[in-house]
DNA sequence: TAACATTACGTTAGCCGTAACGATA
DNA sequence: TATCGTTACGGCTAACGTAATGTTA
């Protein structure tokens, strides 16, 4: 077996060019080099360089070796990284949030359960979630609605109702509940990653004007300090969480009611089974 | 760069299960092995083991590891070969003859002019010569007909006509000449190693009995002390090796005079210009 | 008690870097 | 004269094997 850093040397001198470069590139010395490539010879039976007095190049057989040694290296980083990442992969838990709020609701637990574990979380619109969950990408999701196929183990986890918070002399502060419709052409303070909840921008609301946020300090900041509109939901209306000084109005549309459910490859389910038998229908509210 | 001796022992173990096998397979010492395994997962900071008091074995990530490491061996091994078979090529002249005449004839000339390479020669019927010329199995051929391609370079060099020995008392022997057809029938000495001309036994002579000898030498001996008629030809007929005691008569089917082509891929011509100069249409005959 | 993995320890083979040398452009 | 490759030499590390230890079936 011919000894891999042997082949990082040669490697390194066919792509330099001089022993002297590549012992530099490598932060070792020439004579390191020179032997190296004398045992790699030697080892192999076979000449790989033209000698000249003060001049090594590739012969015909060396420039052939030389492609053929970056399959070997290659190789052998591949071994490196596979390894290193079956292991990470058995040591992370993949999960596909479809909002923020069972994110919020749902890490503290996965930590306690899966202690020692990574939990590697994505928030994202959840059209696509039960493919992620078949291909393995996720191990666990977090969906909005019921994806009834037999492959995949559901179990409903909450519901959340979304609210806007308005500035008292707002028009529409007035009433006791709103339309998103109602909304529409407003400049409305909105959080960039809220899963799902993106898609009712191009429904009902075509013209409003969104600000987007990208920190939730930020957009904290915002909400109590500016006139603008600003969303807001049971989540955080439960907990007291409110924007002083606005008038915060449930919004009557039926996609602004939202149920969770949380789900797995039902061939995984015994594996999430601590998971699932500490959720019920009331864990994200 | 993991060290591929490292695979080669991680290998072992998981091939033979324990390290104590796995050590004398390798003709290495236990403790040698439980350093190298250490090492292994220190490097690339996986563990890869399910380490009891006194048992060892892989845990998934090992199970993977396991076979990762075999395709970086692989590749090793892989390069070793690739690397010494192409230097073996640039070393070797691959020549196809269609008879052992032009071999005889050709071989101490190739050995003088290709001096420090090896010929490899290869005899066998010539209706594939052509190919084995394009695909680079062959670098040389002696064929028994022009192939008449533009891809491919020859030139004539040399002919043969086949005789037959027979017993003076065999009423064939009373002919100035005979015909493949009347030996049909007879039990006749035969070289198995022929070439191209082992073809005419399907069709002229489909009774006739071939006694087959491997050998040159125990041809030879039969054809100068049994009474079985055996062939002879042009080549140690004008050099004055003849069958004592016999008579030795021509054939006259024209499949028994042949002329004989040097053939080379019309691209690699300059290569074997040399050879190509020193011989003619009477190299062989 | 036999087989196994691991730890301890003393030895040594092999590799490294510095220095010196010879050749070249 | 600066750069390059090779050889020589002395030092040191890293890997080895033997022996000892502890555990299990």
């Amino acid at each position: 077996m011919i000894d891999i850093h042997l082949l990082e040397q040669f490697h390194a001198f066919a792509e330099y060019g001089t022993l002297s470069e590549a012992a530099e590139k490598l932060h070792t010395s020439q004579p390191a080099l020179t032997r190296s490539m004398k045992k790699l010879e030697g080892e192999l039976g076979v000449d790989l360089f033209i000698r000249s007095k003060n001049q090594l190049r590739l012969n015909e057989t060396g420039l052939h070796a030389a492609r053929y040694a970056e399959d070997v290296l290659k190789a052998d980083s591949d071994f490196e990284s596979k390894v290193k990442a079956y292991d990470r992969s058995l040591h992370t838990i993949s999960i596909g949030f479809c909002a923020p709020v069972p994110q919020t609701v749902l890490t503290p637990l996965l930590n306690t359960i899966f202690e020692g574990m990574t939990i590697s979380a994505d928030m994202t619109d959840d059209s696509d979630f039960v493919n992620r969950l078949k291909t393995h990408e996720y191990h666990l999701a977090v969906l909005h609605d019921d994806p009834e196929d037999e492959d995949i183990y559901v179990k409903k986890c909450g519901h959340e109702d979304l609210f806007i918070s308005l500035m008292p002399g707002d028009p529409l502060a007035f009433y006791p509940e709103v339309h998103l419709s109602d909304l529409d052409g407003k400049t409305i303070l909105l959080l960039t990653r809220i899963g799902f909840w993106i898609n009712f921008h191009n429904n009902k609301t075509p013209n409003a004007n969104y600000l987007l946020q990208i920190d939730m300090d930020s957009f904290m900041e915002l909400s109590q300090n500016s006139n603008y509109p600003s969303f807001s939901s049971s989540y955080y209306m439960s907990r007291g969480i409110v924007n002083k000084g606005k008038i915060t109005i449930p919004i009557v549309d039926p996609e602004c009611h939202t149920d969770y459910y949380l789900a797995c490859l039902a061939s995984e389910r015994e594996r999430y089974k601590m998971l699932f038998e500490r959720v019920n229908d009331k864990t994200i509210m």
